[in-house]
DNA sequence: TGACGCTGCGCAAACGGTTGCGCAGGGCGC
DNA sequence: GCGCCCTGCGCAACCGTTTGCGCAGCGTCA
């Protein structure tokens, strides 16, 4: 069996010519000869030959491979991203090595270790959420690695991220119960280090003010993401003197567990009291109570144009090497879902 | 700024050796003097110098990275394999390039042919589920690409493969319902030309016959796994003389499309009928009616055992280059759980 | 008829590492 | 004092491809 792969080598020999003239014969340079082009381009054809891409990449320095590293590729939000990821690589020729972060950073770290010693053109990252030192990053961007951010995007300004502004979304999320009536709104947010939860409170504030009614810190909990606490926060929320009337979940896993205990505890969901949630996945339309609203946050769509601009920056790179820093920042609509239904 | 990042080249020049001397006293080799080898290798921690994996693999062809092309990223099911096969390639310090075949065989080919370009060490897939012709992956095994499969596999005997025995466990669940009093078992199967339906036929024949009850096809819908033909298989089913008393569906996506229909048509489910279903997916947890029980096919495991005997391949091809073809094919137990509960 | 330009191709370096081999210098035994 | 081995390092080839440059042969024009 011929176990090697064809090489330009091996159609040289056979043709007798150099491996110049086979190089440029497939690439059509115009100083090869219509004669040898043809016979070069008949072989190649006849032996199946592929361009070895790792040699190219190492030779040109650039391999249209970029990295993506994600926290759970398991929560349909990512799996949703990777996939606009992946359809606007493909549109562009470039291919994916993929990684998670397990939500730990010292996994991310060691994979952007790993991304970087396969020599990745670009790295596409969602932050692990525990992640809030930034340098295996930075490094990247030194060495002309450029690195595009998507909805867990890093706080500072110097760097190309997408991400869905969920402080306007929460406020309009407000707007929307106040209007139906329900004032006593709680929020069950994530810990208070991440950016995600500070973005949720803020909105939570400003919603709540905007109404003119005052803001009760008694009616924000917090989960870390556990089932068992989300469970406590429920009870919790339930205990107090005046319990609300609507809870604000902070993503649609949350909600589910939240909703679970809440039936436990005797509550007719969406009816004594309203959920809503973050997220809106697919999944939910499947459960016994789907959040009545759902924040959409498009991540199909944060995923292709974080991979849009990465193409872009990548592109950019070739043309005007010491181009100035512009820093590409995205910023999606968060927009209200109801009742969303099926896949 | 140095764009630059650091080479082998550049510790050699600074420290006035050769590049072999840096090569070799980074690998550590006995014939490097200590003191050498210490200046080597403070000065490469000192810039932060990591190999260039593309070289090396150039060199050695050798890249530590396999493909891995999947149906769908957004099926749990998949999902979850993924990260199997994630963590038994860090294990063994691998890298994965991902893409998914949208369960389209032309998509499929060109996935395979990007993999190939890029001169992966092999290719661990999952099939299309229309994939009928094999040549495009048979050709990556004659380049000594090992390709391993994975729950979706193809009919042949001459690959590795992977997967779950979905005829015993269709028998055992079978056995199971009956066993309970359930004697009039429907099955909503996939379309007839997947080797996955036809497993599943044939167990349900065996499961039946074992019993000594005869095998009513009338019991038998198919469905193209859109909510739209679950639901007209449903209809068939409940008028049918006979309606059955418990219906097995093809997954637990199906099995939610299914009792979603069921529902509308006033189905008390697992009441009226009993439901159930293949897969296990943490998801049905959160579900109004999750499959009174499941075949657990442990796509993590499948995915991770991919990956090792990926691993395995790619030693063997190093070490007894022209070995005889054995080929691994590893059959996982399929066992029913019960009651699926939450993650 | 000699200078010049065009056509068609080959030579060789380069990308960043690895590795077989050679060589110099020193220590050792006989 | 000669041969031998050991130590410590450099030279150069190699992996597959691209690309700047050089060169031969031929036609053209002054």
């Amino acid at each position: 069996m011929d176990n090697k792969l064809p090489t330009i080598k091996e159609i040289a020999k056979r043709l007798n010519v150099s491996v110049s003239t086979v190089s440029r014969a497939l690439s059509d340079h115009p100083r090869i000869g219509l004669r040898t082009k043809m016979q070069v381009q008949q072989l190649a054809r006849e032996i199946n030959y592929e361009p070895n891409a790792k040699a190219i990449s190492f030779k040109q320095q650039k391999s249209f491979v970029v990295g993506v590293i994600l926290p759970y590729i398991r929560e349909e939000f990512f799996s949703q991203a990777i996939s606009g990821i992946e359809a606007a690589a493909i549109e562009h020729e470039y291919t994916i090595l993929f990684g998670q972060s397990h939500d730990d950073p010292e996994k991310e770290k060691k994979m952007v270790e790993a991304m970087k010693k396969q020599r990745v053109d670009g790295l596409i990252i969602s932050l692990s959420k525990q992640t809030n030192r930034y340098e295996h990053l930075e490094a990247l961007e030194k060495y002309n690695i450029p690195v595009v951010y998507f909805d867990r995007v890093p706080p500072f300004a110097h760097a190309h991220k997408v991400y869905c502004n969920l402080f306007k979304g929460t406020v309009d999320m407000i707007g929307w119960l106040i209007s139906r009536g329900y004032k006593r709104i709680a929020l069950i947010n994530g810990p208070d280090n991440l950016s995600a939860s500070k973005e949720r409170l803020k909105g939570y504030i400003e919603g709540v003010s905007k109404k003119k009614l005052k803001v009760d810190m008694q009616l924000v909990e917090k989960t870390d993401f556990s089932k068992e606490s989300t469970h406590a926060a429920i009870i919790n929320l339930l205990n107090r003197k005046q319990p609300p009337n609507a809870i604000i979940t902070f993503n649609d896993y949350v909600h589910m567990d939240a909703v679970q205990c809440a039936q436990q505890q005797n509550v007719r969901v969406n009816q004594d009291i309203v959920f809503v949630s973050y997220a809106n996945l697919p999944i939910t339309g499947y459960t016994a109570f789907p959040p009545l609203v759902s924040i959409e946050q498009y991540p199909y769509g944060q995923g292709e144009r974080a991979m849009e601009i990465m193409i872009k920056l990548l592109n950019k790179k070739a043309a005007e090497e010491s181009a100035q820093k512009v820093y590409h920042v995205e910023e999606m609509p968060a927009t209200l879902v109801m009742h969303p239904g099926g896949r």
